[in-house]
RNA sequence: GCGCCAGUAGCUCAGCUGGAUAGAGCAACUGCCUUCUAAGCAGUAGGCCAGGGGUUCGAGUCCCUUCUGGCGCGCCA
């Protein structure tokens, strides 16, 4: 089913070979092949709705000046069974296309049928996908770095939904390995402290230095008391795990959901360990000829699959490393769930290991180039236009949490949707926590406001929209109207844009500049007060910008109210 | 040292597979509310697209190089 405005390109392409066509059958073209031609919305409406560079792009084939190849075709076009009128020919060969009339009632008419399903599409063919995302270590609370990784995962995911794709959301939680450990000696140590003193049981450098592991151990022992100082090491440590970790977890939901994010899967990485799955696929890569053995460690033969270095896989201990986890992990996404693409969001001090990790899933069998890594400038925060340093080592980061309290969810789900993820980002948290017009969510809201404002003043005059002709649909013709119902008519291909590109921060770029055209057209156009076939085509303008502004925005999940 | 990402208006960023005089928001200045919400609109000003080479009809966009910033290069995750 394709789209009112992909039908119009299908067409002028159409139309400009048969031109082609005639001019080669009334020998003023060779017979030569006709190169490859583009055919965009130039930069300028000046330069028409459409323009192709064919001209231009066959001249060294056809051995004719750009402007005369042009010509030729021009003659000979028909665009009669096209949504375009007007041809013309500028600059060293361009060839520049107007829309006609019919056109924009035609969009108008495709919004209105389609409503909450317009921009949806079936371009993904209802592949299954997995979306990853966040994945915080769960041995502290999440920070700053993952709001932005969450509200581009969530809005990532919801793009290639609306693409057509099958999607799963997923948090992967590494509730296993190193890390657990180094929690587990951490809270251990600050359980000691409360009872001996800080001097007496030293923090090393290398556990967690937060607050929040302090925490962890005073409410262990105001509801456990001294139970565990008359344990062994292992057992106290397990015992404070099995407690802490828990909570960790169950702070990580609450905080996501929050922040409006549902995933479909938490994924505890103990279950692979549990399972078998990571000795498994370690023990597959050894039967494959891809690991051997070094002081006491299994390494993995990366380089053999475009990485820079090898890697171990098992320590001389026999624990096995994250990457053999990792391995597992990705393995059972593909191998055992049958996800046809899998999507990861890392940051981007992560960037190192997407080599090698699409490289271990050519390894294991499977295809890495189904594996795409969306990477994530990490965030610098900022406060008091000074960058605040997010560690949590010094105990000081700030944490989601504390963002979601001071900043509404609708701001940050937006803010930090604006960005190309691959770009380092400042977040101004002075200016964030700022509920004003600086803020672009507010603009956007304001215009679905400014809609719904414009229907209550008509509805108390006993006038609400109609279905409306296409020749009343064609009296849209001021430019200010014309310019929204272009933009309104390339949702579409937006949405199939971003999720070809990975970055749902386009359509947010895109709904930001739909408010600005409809605020243009509200100060240029009135709807009240005109005749009555004029003012029902505008509310048909009005409710379809407010249709799309819906959608974006209940996509990302921001809130649309009616009132501001 | 090697690798990845980036460098576009005072600030934050767009610029679609190379296309026509490089765009937007914020900040600054000037106008516009007795008529649908001024959280808005119109206008002015602001640029050697980090520097230098190259590729071609054409380069912010592609290639090489230098400089600057961020991040990697663990039996950490």
């Amino acid at each position: 089913m394709a789209t009112v405005t992909e039908k119009a390109v299908l067409g002028l392409r159409k139309a400009l070979l048969d031109a082609a066509g005639r001019a080669v059958a009334d020998g003023v073209f060779s017979n030569a092949a006709l190169p490859a031609f583009t055919i965009e919305i130039p930069a300028d409406t000046a330069h028409g709705d459409y323009a192709t560079n064919m001209a231009m792009a066959s001249a060294r084939a056809l051995r004719m000046a750009p402007r005369k190849i042009a010509q030729a075709i021009c003659d000979r076009l028909d665009l009669s069974e096209t949504v375009f009128d007007r041809w013309e020919i500028a600059g060293p060969g361009f060839m520049n296309f107007f829309l006609g009339d019919r056109y924009y009632a035609a969009v108008m008419q495709e919004i209105a049928q389609q409503a909450e399903k317009y921009g949806r599409s079936d371009f993904g063919g209802g592949k299954r996908v997995l979306v990853e995302f966040v994945s915080a270590n769960p041995t502290g609370p999440m920070h700053m770095g993952n709001a932005r990784g969450g509200a581009l995962g969530d809005c990532l995911a919801a793009v290639l939904d609306a693409a057509g794709f099958d999607v799963e959301r997923e948090f992967y939680v590494n509730d296993a390995g190193n890390q657990i450990e180094k929690f587990g000696l951490s809270l251990s140590i600050r359980y000691q402290q409360l009872f001996l003193g800080e001097e007496a049981v030293p923090l090393p450098e290398t556990c967690y230095q937060g607050g929040d592991i302090i925490d962890h151990a005073q409410a262990y022992k105001d509801e456990f008391g001294d139970k565990l100082m008359h344990t062994d090491d292992e057992t106290r440590r397990r015992e404070l795990v099995a407690y802490a970790l828990p909570k960790n977890i169950a702070k990580m939901k609450s905080d996501i959901a929050k922040y409006r994010i549902d995933y479909d899967t938490w994924f505890m990485e103990s279950t692979l360990h549990e399972s078998g799955q990571v000795m498994e696929t370690v023990q597959m890569l050894t039967d494959k000829g891809l690991t051997y053995e070094k002081e006491g460690a299994i390494w993995y033969k990366s380089t053999a699959f475009g990485a820079e270095k090898d890697d171990v896989l098992v320590r001389a201990n026999g624990n096995p490393t994250y990457f053999a986890a990792d391995i597992a992990y990705h393995r059972n996404k593909f191998a055992v769930r049958g996800f046809d693409e899998c999507i990861d969001v890392w940051g981007a001090d992560h960037h190192g290991h997407v080599a090698r990790m699409k490289g271990a899933m050519n390894a294991v069998g499977l295809d890495g180039d189904k594996l795409t890594v969306v990477l994530m400038q990490l965030v610098n925060l900022l406060k008091d236009g000074k960058p605040v340093k997010i560690s949590k080592r010094t105990g000081k980061a700030i944490q989601l949490a504390d963002l979601l309290d001071e900043v509404p969810v609708d701001a940050a789900r937006f803010l930090f949707n604006m960005r190309e993820s691959n770009t380092q980002m400042d977040f101004d948290l002075d200016l964030a926590v700022k509920q004003d017009n600086q803020n672009p969510v507010y603009y956007v809201q304001y215009a679905n406001a400014r809609i719904c404002s414009i229907l209550r003043a008509l509805e108390k005059e006993q006038i609400v929209p109609r279905d409306c002709t296409a020749e009343e649909l064609m009296l849209l013709k001021a430019p200010e109207e014309r310019e929204l119902i272009r933009h309104l008519a390339a949702y579409p291909t937006e949405i199939v844009t971003s999720a070809k590109e990975y970055d749902p921060a386009r359509i947010t770029r895109y709904v930001i500049t739909l408010a600005n055209l409809f605020h243009k057209f509200y100060n240029a156009c009135r709807v009240k007060g005109e005749d009555e076939s004029l003012m029902q085509a505008r509310l048909q303008v009005c409710l379809a910008v407010r249709t799309v502004i819906r959608n974006v925005l209940a996509m990302f999940k921001v809130s649309a109210p009616d009132q501001m």
